[in-house]
DNA sequence: ACCGCAACTTGACATTTGTCAAGAGAAGGG
DNA sequence: CCCTTCTCTTGACAAATGTCAAGTTGCGGT
């Protein structure tokens, strides 16, 4: 593995604060590999073998039942997914496909686990991390069974605005068939969801959004930081 | 707080491992206190000043936004709830009320925090603690974006039938308004999803539920162990 | 045992969401 | 450049779910 991704991963909050040795042991154990879109990296109900952390590309997360399937995720560079059954060496509970060309590393489950065992502040990192992922799926649960499609709809639309640096227009960052599966609803749906959503000033051409009236959106959205806010 | 009360904590997973000197110290931080039915321990949003145990009761998480409200958990003793927030000196992402009479330990966030930076072996059963609960969050995504309403009760019919020890017949743990909220449908829409399962032999009568053919609702129910089995 | 209240059930209806089928539009390959 | 292919959109319809209103049941307290 060149240099330059040791450091990208150095990088993480996960591991910033570890011991070299420990890192240098994670990085010597592990393998990077660079995949071709549309990979399945992980099929739920699999072993957790490795940790995984995304140097470039995209990753989706999704999940599958009865012939059903949703999208749960969008992993972007850089950072890990699949912590959770790393550390509990515990099967996947979801799967995961390479959405573009993506550079991957793969930290073996068990050296994450033995290092974790040794390092108290790779250990606290961990907690960290799963903590705030725990309550990404929390805020993910309330959006879902709180609202309504268009509601879940609009206030992604602000989510996003919001990573776009607030900008009137923006470019949504998935396609909208699998926007529609992470919103939890069809492609069909989302169609008319956006439609529904013109009369807030909200327009959506290809996949170039325009909010005219941030305030009238907002209305009725109804944003709120305990639903929202993925940062806290 | 009498001994005993300290030795049923102790028992816990998440405070079995960890120094006895440092769990002399959160015991002698803590309060315990007991508090009638319907009241609220904790309302969302609120800094996290304390994680919860209970001893004896029972506890609802609940959520709400724009007037509505969703069942999120049940916490039964012996437990812990709102780690997460705890951990990482966040809000609340979930409020808290009695839903009887119950026996809470309520243990100084800050103290708790203080520990984990010094105790490693508690450190890691917070990890095992914090995947624990991620999982389990994920399961319940997974069972909300995946299933149908009536999907989702004869999933919890069965699980509930396997945590009462497989019994052909055995009494729900929540009266049917909490359950509905929790399956993310109205009460009205539970009564009617009930009458839909007894094609399948399920009847319920009361709280009484019984389960005629388990093969027969399994084959509709098709539950899987990477949404319904939440000891992994 | 009776009463009163709250939970639950039921029916009728409205709304939301999903399904199917067809067509329009956009992107990539020869 | 055209063709194929896929995504996206739209309309018509079906199914699922929610809402409202009116009972009915069951439980706890007097």
């Amino acid at each position: 593995m060149p240099a330059s991704d040791h450091s990208d991963i150095r990088a993480l909050d996960l591991f910033a604060d570890m011991d070299d040795a420990h890192f240098d042991a994670l990085m010597r154990a592990s393998y990077v590999q660079n995949f071709p879109p549309q990979i399945e990296l992980i099929s739920e109900g699999d072993p957790s073998d490795f940790l995984h952390v995304i140097l470039t590309g995209s990753v989706e997360l999704f999940a599958t039942w009865n012939r059903r399937e949703t999208s749960l995720a969008t992993v972007r560079p850089i950072s890990t997914f699949i912590l959770a059954a790393s550390i509990k060496d515990a099967p996947y509970l979801m799967s995961a496909r390479t959405l573009e060309k993506s550079r991957i590393v793969l930290l073996p489950s068990q050296d994450v686990r033995s290092i974790f065992n040794q390092d108290a502040r790779f250990a606290q990192a961990i907690v960290t991390e799963l903590a705030q992922c725990y309550r990404t799926v929390v805020k993910s649960t309330k959006d879902l069974k709180l609202r309504t499609s268009l509601e879940r709809l609009a206030n992604y639309l602000l989510r996003q605005q919001a990573r776009a640096g607030g900008a009137q227009v923006f470019d949504l960052a998935a396609e909208k068939r699998r926007l529609a599966s992470f919103l939890g609803m069809t492609p069909e749906n989302l169609s008319r969801a956006i439609k529904g959503l013109k009369p807030y000033g909200v327009t959506v051409v290809g996949s170039r959004v325009t909010i005219s009236d941030q305030a009238d959106i907002k209305r009725f959205a109804k944003p709120s930081p305990l639903i929202d806010d993925y940062s806290t």
